[in-house]
DNA sequence: CCGGTCTTTTAACAAATGATAAAAAGCTAC
DNA sequence: GTAGCTTTTTATCATTTGTTAAAAGACCGG
């Protein structure tokens, strides 16, 4: 089974003519390392499927680099701001491996889901899902320092670590790359 | 019309059958002062629509607060993460002022949503505006100082300030009642 | 209008994080 | 294997924010 439509199934199953039409809207793209899905400025207008590979949102501010997501295999997203408005995104979605994508463009998202309940019902999961991921990141910036931001990144998204650089996991917590060295190192 | 209906309705129309039910599934409640529309340990199963009033969802983590956000007339919401789950939410809801809610219960709003794809549609468009104003949120905390997201605050919600405690827009801030005292001094 | 309570400010010191610079370590291409 | 580049660590000092305590101010009920 294509791996969209496998994605898709554990959150809702998808039945005939809306599963064929839905997976016929996507279009598979290959992203070198270092490589851009969406540039900042650009519109958001799409959802993208990562099949390999992993990519970060981010945006800069004055020089600084702040990071909103990482996203690897298996995840259905976008840049929501962006996507609902139509302005230029803020974020840029760069690709921090060889990364293979299948985006489905808005138009079709938009006629999906008018025409399929079900493919409705799968977007609201994944703005629910999105928001619970936020809301959880949001109590964690309120209530822990960056030492133990730190840990629950080790405990919660260990793997990732391995493909990531610590300049980016410390983008990602919203601490220098000094400061995170400092903080595993022990004091 | 109905406050909740006119809401509604400037997010998706809904029409004769689903607009009665929709509405016909509210329950109207006033909430004192201090008083709690979900504790904190209890499953949140019910979105609020708040007529009038103001409410904090807040937590604690060892005698100190932390506000996830302020709720004023008019808008829909639930905690998201308790009402997915069923989990005991960690937030309470706590109303600041005298407060006139209309609550839906969970079973009435998966029936509804079920039944009536507009009301799909209309709780798509809830978690999408509650995702963009946490990935505003996230944005800020990332890369600006304390100063800076006080200042925010002032300029996109400044009427606001009048109805709450500098002590809640501390926590709701992320850092201390005192150091908020001192950023209003002006260093 | 008074006493008590809660909120806000001020102050002094401590701890966490930022800025900058330099050294060390790791990676890559030839 | 080595030169050159990037990433990470280490060190020092500056700035921001936290902690604690006390004083000042605002609010409320009798």
């Amino acid at each position: 089974m294509h791996p969209v439509l496998a994605y898709a199934d554990r959150i809702v199953k998808l039945q005939a003519p809306a599963r064929d039409e839905f997976l016929g809207a996507f279009v598979r793209q290959e992203f070198a390392k270092g490589s851009r899905l969406l540039r900042a400025g650009q519109a958001s207008q799409h959802y993208h499927f990562i099949e390999q590979g992993l990519v970060k949102s981010s945006f800069y501010k004055e020089d600084k680099e702040f990071i909103m997501n990482f996203f690897k295999e298996n995840i259905l997203f976008t840049e929501v701001n962006s996507y609902l408005t139509s302005a230029p995104s803020k974020y840029q979605l760069l690709a921090l491996e060889p990364t293979i994508v299948h985006s489905i463009a808005r138009p079709d998202i938009e006629r999906l889901c008018r025409e399929h309940h079900a493919v409705e019902t799968l977007f609201k999961q994944l703005l629910a899902f999105a928001s619970v991921g936020m809301m959880k990141r949001i109590s964690e910036m309120l209530e822990e320092n960056a030492t133990t931001r730190y840990q629950l990144f080790l405990r919660e998204r260990g793997p990732l670590l391995q493909r990531i650089s610590l300049g980016d996991l410390a983008a990602y917590l919203g601490i220098t790359q000094v400061s995170l060295s400092r903080i595993r190192a022990g004091q």
